[in-house]
DNA sequence: CGCCTCTGGTAAAACGTTTTACACGTCAAA
DNA sequence: TTTGACGTGTAAAACGTTTTACCAGAGGCG
């Protein structure tokens, strides 16, 4: 009983209509054909359960229906908050219009051998978005200049022109750091992420610029680098207070970190905020349920994720040649920055 | 310099052959073809850059060179450490013997559209892996019974007849009882995950077993329900050793809701494991960087990915008309559970 | 010399769609 | 009555592969 795969050529046998008749049936194509034949067509689908075969309508479309979303090669990028939110939304925004989405890592085997470009090539993807790259993936140069439907998600390369949509990180930076000044904060340090992503400089800008301009410096040695991971936020934290035991408040670059910093500081006898305050940066879930609930920065992830698969659709269907957005952020009040001290 | 997309016939041209001897080169398909002729054939392929088209050799071959990954509609499914490590191995085992994977996620307009049956019925797969399923997922029922490549991951259903490969979570319930008892336990409490999850009933059905035969009841007082998370975990221990002051031990489901409770009984003032023991399952990461390290019941998450996958493709290529796999477990022990200490 | 087999190769069908170009009325206007 | 326009429908080409069936020539053998 091998149910023998059923095509449109069944359907208009069963019909008794042509070929081309139930297709422009199914498009809804042209209006010229009769209510009644339209009904007969329609039966016989419904009767034989007919559905049309995606790789005959992607080879005559020359479109396969599908866009993949491109993750770094982290320890665990599918167990991350950040990447889920990101996966997530795309999903949601794809599934709507029609589109499914396939899950690439962009491991080294994976770029040497070129898959990148098959994707395109072969013919698999009608579109690609970039999550989590760094300055450093040499590779996305081929998806430069316009053409190709690649869009690279919160986040953006100086070195080529590439579509791009990401938040304000420099914004972010100046917002977080003119808070913590309106605090009344004079010895402030920063975990940064890693200095091969460019919006993690944008941050450490935009923060030494709001800084400067109230008058305070951001030494080197008030800088450590956080890895992005709570781990790393965890050490960084215990390093900078080791190396400035007068330092009043922190920035880190992710949530994630903020809340490996709040636990060193904790684990090292400090309070949080009484003696020191952390901002974070994200607002991720968790960082309205950890102690103390964090004071972020605010970047619309999900939201991001959804703008990036719009504006990829965009770009498949011509509508657009370049995409470059940015997109606000604005802080999330809680609980762990609060006025230093007094000495 | 819009670059027409250059096909077979482009390469048969460029080499003076037929179409037919450059499809019979590139498949190595015969052995036919002389020597010179492939030189030429290949070479030319090099300096045109030809790559087939997926959509066409989907179309002739009835394949689509894609598996399908189902997750839950849950609140951050591309968050949790669970998914994750499945979706990395899965994705790790499917890349390597030239598949693709595609994302889907069950929520309920997914299913009640029937899309679960496009993804076959229209050819955009060519098998499906569930996970995360639960004994309501009715829509299974729809691939029950030879002859569908789909294959549930880490869970079955005992109303249908579904393909699989699970963790033996009876044993694992049993193996995490006879620890207990053999270091002096005798109230000891089970903190479950869903009781409409097979697995979740089997590992409690193995612990009970496992405490009877050491002569200690399970009553239903001491069997909390954890809901997977660590919010659930916690505020499940606090209720159990509300209602059960003397207890002093517990089996969690999974890690997640063993670190919750941990975290919920060191907020009530409990020691861990001195006042109260606390046995996980899972062995995730991070429950070797928790606080105490955790000691659970090591499932081979990563490897059951895996096999899960090789499975498919053996329904896949017709290798096999049913898969019915259970993987043991054992425990690993660190430093959360430890004799109660002496009345 | 006629027949057979082997070697290297090709033409054409098939996969299941969409789209283009044409065909066959019928009916109104010229 | 012709002409053209319209309304309804269809045959055939095209998308890019793989596969099946066939062919031409060369050499071996009786």
């Amino acid at each position: 009983m091998k149910r023998k795969t059923i095509s449109i050529k069944d359907v208009a046998r069963e019909s008794g209509a042509s070929l081309t008749t139930v297709s422009l049936v199914l498009n809804d194509r042209d209006q010229r054909i009769s209510p009644a034949t339209r009904q007969r067509v329609l039966q016989a689908v419904d009767r034989l359960g007919y559905r049309p075969n995606r790789l005959a309508q992607g080879l005559q479309s020359q479109k396969s229906g599908l866009i993949a979303i491109l993750v770094p090669q982290l320890r665990h990028a599918f167990a991350d908050a950040y990447f889920g939110e990101l996966i997530s939304a795309i999903h949601d925004h794809a599934s709507e219009v029609g589109y499914k989405i396939l899950l690439e890592v962009a491991r080294p085997e994976f770029i040497k051998s070129n898959q990148h470009q098959e994707l395109f090539d072969r013919h698999f993807v009608d579109g690609i978005l970039c999550c989590g790259v760094t300055n450093k993936d040499a590779y996305l140069k081929e998806f430069a200049g316009a053409g190709k439907a690649v869009v690279v998600v919160n986040n953006y390369l100086p070195a080529f022109k590439l579509n791009h949509v990401c938040c304000d990180y420099k914004a972010a930076g100046r917002m977080a750091g003119e808070y913590l000044l309106s605090l009344g904060h004079r010895r402030i340090g920063l975990i940064h992420g890693a200095h091969e992503v460019q919006t993690s400089l944008d941050l450490q800008r935009g923060f030494e610029e709001a800084l400067h301009t109230g008058g305070v410096k951001l030494p080197a040695s008030m800088v450590e680098d956080g890895l992005y991971t709570e781990e790393g936020g965890e050490a960084a934290a215990k390093r900078l207070l080791k190396r400035n035991p007068g330092a009043t408040a922190i920035l880190a670059g992710n949530d994630k970190m903020a809340i490996g910093a709040i636990t060193g500081l904790k684990d090292t006898g400090h309070r949080v905020p009484e003696d020191v305050s952390v901002v974070g940066c994200d607002d991720m879930h968790q960082a309205g349920y950890c102690d103390p609930p964090l004071t972020t920065v605010h970047t619309p992830i999900y939201e991001l994720g959804k703008r990036a698969c719009e504006r990829l659709m965009d770009l498949i269907r011509g509508r657009v040649e370049i995409v470059e957005e940015i997109h606000p952020v604005n802080m999330t009040y809680r609980k762990s920055a609060s006025p230093p001290k007094p000495e």
